[in-house]
DNA sequence: AGACAAGAACGACATCTGTAGTATTACAGG
DNA sequence: CCTGTAATACTACAGATGTCGTTCTTGTCT
């Protein structure tokens, strides 16, 4: 069980995201990564790390006299879990609905569709193969 | 802009389920409907109600000495908005990109394939239509 | 050794959410 | 007209989140 992946939000993936592309960080390395889009403090974004600690999302070893962090969930884990919350929250649970939905009312092109039938004959192979 | 539609919790989106279901309600009614899965005092309802209306979300009208509330989005909005805030977060806007991940890691049966197949043609065939 | 600078630790504050108790108010009956 | 009673209004509080400022600590350089 890896804890409440679910619940992350923007800022929290943004900073996860930092770690999961760069490996293990001091605070100031994801603050200087995070820079460029979010102007936060030094002390927000160590705030929001050590949160996240506390969550079991990330945890750190020490360094010298700083602290190198690095995540406890994988990315993959951290986007199922969202996205298995979204499509409860909204769906039941009913994944198809969900896909239903998103052909519907979201923009997806002609391209859009053939990969995704791709994908689609591509699952069915993994199906049959097993 | 029906204002932020997006953010919307799993508790006030059961609250909205039952207005969006049964029209125009009173607070006890609503309380009522919410009674078999939540226990919730009347006034958290109240309570929950008029934050959605300070929100935009709901609004209501007097009868009598008591409240009807009614919503002022849909569950087509509601639903979509959601959906797009989850997008853009997980998959920055790239809706394919989130159903390659549905298709890879949730349960979605061989039937469900061939469903999801027949949405696929049939958002062709609208394409091509048009 | 003493002063500096860079980190970490701590504390704060506003807002949102879930949750509800208490205070008001105002109609309905007697 | 007075009193329940039912509905609304108001207040509160804990936990999460975004956001920092301030203080403490400790290695480092002169």
């Amino acid at each position: 069980m890896t804890g409440s992946t679910s619940q992350l939000t923007e800022l929290q993936l943004d900073i996860l995201r930092v770690l999961w592309s760069e490996g293990e960080l001091p605070v100031a390395a994801v603050h200087a990564a995070l820079a460029p889009n979010r102007e936060l403090a030094p002390t927000t974004v160590a705030t929001l790390l050590k949160r996240l600690e506390k969550r079991g999302v990330v945890t750190h070893r020490s360094e010298g006299r700083q602290y190198l962090f690095r995540p406890l969930v994988s990315e993959e884990e951290a986007t199922r879990s969202i996205l298995d919350d979204t499509v409860d929250k909204l769906f039941a649970g009913d994944v198809p609905a969900m896909m239903a939905q998103l052909l519907r009312s979201h923009d997806v092109g002609a391209g859009d569709l053939e990969r995704i039938r791709g994908l689609l004959d591509e699952r069915s192979r993994e199906m049959d193969a097993k």
